[in-house]
DNA sequence: CGGTATCCTCTACGATACTG
DNA sequence: CAGTATCGTAGAGGATACCG
């Protein structure tokens, strides 16, 4: 869908794009985006991690960062919590299908990231 | 698939990646992550844009938001910045080669944030 | 161990007005 | 047209302590 803005001389070109590809990007980037959300996302890709071995795993991330973006991941339905043991208390956390569903992306931009090194 | 997590109170295995692979996700999410940048890298995707015409696609971002992203992006070396008229004041912004490579990660993340409604 | 609670700072972002 | 300047707020995120 596109829109024609007036136009002018020079010849610049004026055809400006609606919203609706756009927001998709900042759609995504809701989901993935954010300060750790991408590394919390990768770190679960191999196994079930439990809450502080992922804490030290992102290593800069407070518990209290950590816990926030898992609680936004598992509502997004990314992420599946899961208690394995209540004395000593222990928990996990794993991708669901449609978390596994980014991985490919974070692999791409992880390869992309190392790649130029600015 | 290896098995990771036993469920006894002391021989939990704790199996912590370095921080070489997460971090090369925070660095890359820096480059394109952010409110606007997305979105801004892909509205230029196709030709270059000037200042009010991006500000206008974007739909939602300031000026004064464009104005940040767009210099931040030319100081990573992804956005070229072009003088292409003095009266009246005529500017482009387009994408550099480097720049253009961080589409296919953007497109990627514009289909798969397509294809689930979350 | 897996979180909460509290406090505090900092900056991201928006709104608005202005300029060459 | 392409920005700057200024002001104001919300909330993101860090540090630390505490709890069941």
């Amino acid at each position: 869908m596109k829109t024609v803005l007036k136009t002018e001389s020079k010849g610049i070109k004026k055809v400006l794009n609606t919203c609706t590809e756009p927001c998709s990007i900042e759609k995504g980037m809701r989901l993935i985006g954010g300060k750790w959300k991408g590394s919390i996302i990768y770190h679960l890709k191999d196994e079930p991690v439990r809450f502080n071995d992922l804490t030290r795993m992102i290593g800069g991330a407070s518990k209290k960062m950590v816990d926030q973006r898992l609680k936004e991941l598992e509502s997004e339905g990314m992420v599946l919590r899961k208690v394995i043991s209540d004395r000593p208390v222990a928990v996990t956390y794993e991708l669901t299908d449609f978390g596994k569903t980014a991985l490919s992306i974070l692999d791409k931009l992880r390869i992309w990231s190392e790649s130029h090194q600015i």
